[in-house]
DNA sequence: AGTAGATCCTGGCGGC
DNA sequence: TGCCGCCAGGATCTAC
């Protein structure tokens, strides 16, 4: 689930309900999502502290504690940030619960447990931790985006979902924006023409400006992503049967009529 | 440099 | 109903 778009949605989750508001109590369900941290060292940092400020970058979301501390936060494939009463029962996946003033709390959900929580002690800290992440992809200007693309050998869908080249874009944003460019997913990334790059750009932009509106990359039928879970794929602009297939390990899904191989 | 494969986890689904 | 293998919107490490 959490690409950009979702972690989009949890930075707000996270500005709106805890930004301001003191920690009251923090509970570990289960250590197994703390990252190089110990539970009861993770609660000591936050616990009677604040907020103040939080921050997305790529699939990564970072909240600033009072004191120095940095929580950074990654949601693997199942992850979730939520805001509830905490009077509210817990879910079975609750991992980590952040009791609030004010009777709210927040939750990171996760079934996985694929990625998790970790602690930096300091902004420092907290970049060093990130410093394999490139700029946020909805941040990055067109020039770099040609840069990087130009000078890549990979497999477009590749390069997309490189968080080194470029942060936040999953597979289902990179199979939706290259179906919209019109694009074949296994396109060498330096193959590409100029006027190839700059409508992959622009796609991005739109692509991803609209699934942070919806919080998530909308499942529409007018959306190749409305369509991959149905039994017979079919493209949703011209009909034909869609392709499924598995490029730098993930699961694609394309159009062989509208992104034709070269 | 690039990619396939295994690994970290859990759970839902289809097949037998 | 039960068991099994496969699959899932992520990321990292190893071996070619």
């Amino acid at each position: 689930m959490p690409e950009l778009p979702d972690v989009e949605g949890f930075r707000r989750t996270l500005d709106s309900c805890g930004r301001g508001r003191q920690i009251k109590k923090v509970e570990v369900a289960d250590a197994g999502v703390l990252r190089g941290v110990s539970a009861p060292r993770f609660a000591r940092a936050l616990e009677g502290r604040r907020f103040v400020a939080v921050e997305r970058r790529g699939k990564w979301l970072i909240a600033r504690v009072e004191g120095g501390a940095v929580v950074l936060l990654h949601f693997g494939m199942t992850g979730q940030l939520l805001c509830s009463p905490s009077t509210d029962p817990p879910h079975r996946h609750d991992r980590v619960r952040v009791l609030l003033d004010g009777g709210l709390e927040l939750r990171y959900r996760d079934q996985r447990k694929l990625q998790g929580l970790r602690l930096a002690t300091s902004q420092a800290a907290a970049e060093r931790a990130l410093a394999g992440q490139g700029p946020d992809a909805l941040a990055v200007g067109r020039e770099y985006f040609r840069g990087e693309l130009g000078v890549r050998r990979a497999k477009v869908k590749a390069v997309l979902m490189d968080q080194s080249a470029l942060a936040g874009l999953g597979n289902l944003l990179a199979d939706e924006i290259l179906w919209r460019a019109h694009l074949h997913p296994a396109t060498a990334a330096n193959q590409l023409s100029g006027r190839d790059v700059d409508r992959l750009y622009s796609t991005m932009r739109q692509v991803l400006h609209l699934s942070v509106r919806a919080q998530r990359v909308p499942a529409r039928r007018s959306w190749l992503t409305g369509h991959r879970e149905a039994k017979t794929l079919q493209c949703p602009r011209c009909g034909s049967s869609l392709l499924r297939g598995k490029f730098a390990g993930r699961t694609s899904v394309w159009c062989p009529y509208c992104q034709p191989e070269r």
